[in-house]
DNA sequence: TAATATTTTGACCAACTGGTAAAAGTAAGG
DNA sequence: CCTTACTTTTACCAGTTGGTCAAAATATTA
């Protein structure tokens, strides 16, 4: 299989997978139709899928894109580093992957929430294997004295429980607070929260 | 419109329900049929639509009966209870609620996600009258150095996204714990995390 | 038990679903 | 400009979808 081809390829590739995103996002793999895709990227249905071999098809390229994107922070989490400035690092690049990437998060959370049938497998190896990396560290740290002794686990879980729930439950948000950006104030909040867990 | 007639609609019509919860808490609306729904509560389609008008009427039945439930264990805070023991309560109350009853909670998420096409009104209207209401005995509270000051708003999606996380995420937190009941670890982490953050 | 009311089903439908085949249209190189 | 390779469309299909209808089965009541 060739990667990228002709510019052509390169648009309508990124076209469709821009289109599916919104809508597999927003519907769920079974609540999104191929005329929804096609619709929303302006192009065919027969189109698409001489582009992608079927529905199943677009959908895994973006769950595989994502889950890239989605653990390499993880990993680029520094043991030397200061622990609370790393965390805090960390945290503040899932909230604002929150405000640039909301459908993103929404497709993950989708997937998620309907029993991951397609990534199970990605779950219980890799990312199960960068979280326990990343538990080591933590309490490493907390061995140390460098940060008050936690359950590094569920630290990290209200960690990505927060910050994506700006983009998951973002109508919810508007919907209290008003429409406008709450991102600020979400940040300063959760860095408020994350000092005041892991100072000693 | 009679409330309950016979012990026979009252036993279908909760059936249709349990299934109907268990479906759309998976599928979302649109990925869920009515066939699943009719496979799952062992009846015929035909007959489910005798008990409810439409496949949205289940779905409003269960979304409405969710809200009732979720609303009311905020209204029950007490401005002049302890405060940090009322917010602890509550959140207690609601990772209960995620142990016991995660499909509702899916359902909801799956129903915020997607854009809430059919609470919209209830958010912007009953959620987000009940979330003012708790705002200001919070900031009553911290102006009255009972707790520390704190972004209210903030504070309260974060009991939100930390509790919900648990039943909405359950796969992700399966995979990386392993089976079994991490409820308990999860409560400990998040009682001493609000103390945390709300001590002065 | 006979008459009535309720419940359940089988057969069906139009619209929509993911996907196919082949032909028509378009771009690129010689 | 003409051939070749790539792109797009039109027409179509079998299976599924939410929903209907009238008849059959069952329960209830007189």
């Amino acid at each position: 299989m060739s990667k990228f081809e002709t510019r052509i390829q390169k648009k309508n590739h990124s076209a469709i997978m821009l289109a599916g995103l919104k809508i597999f996002s927003q519907f769920g793999f079974r609540g999104s139709t191929l005329d929804q895709i096609a619709a929303e990227s302006g192009m065919s249905k027969p189109n698409i899928l001489y582009y992608f071999q079927s529905k199943d098809a677009i959908y895994e390229a973006l769950l595989a894109q994502l889950l890239t994107d989605w653990l390499k922070p993880v990993r680029d989490i520094n043991p030397d580093g200061d622990p609370i400035e790393e965390l805090l690092t960390y945290a503040k690049h899932k909230i604002m992957m929150s405000h640039l990437y909301p459908r993103e998060s929404r497709l993950y959370a989708n997937e998620i929430i309907q029993g991951a049938p397609r990534i199970g497998g990605v779950l219980k190896g890799e990312l199960r294997e960068v979280v326990t990396t990343l538990v080591k560290i933590i309490n490493a740290w907390s061995d140390a004295g460098l940060i008050r002794a936690v359950n590094a686990h569920h630290l990290i879980f209200s960690i990505w429980a927060t910050t994506q729930h700006y983009a998951d439950f973002d109508v919810q948000v508007q919907a209290v607070l008003g429409k406008g950006d709450h991102f600020p104030d979400a940040e300063q909040y959760l860095e408020d929260m994350l000092r005041r867990i892991l100072t000693v």
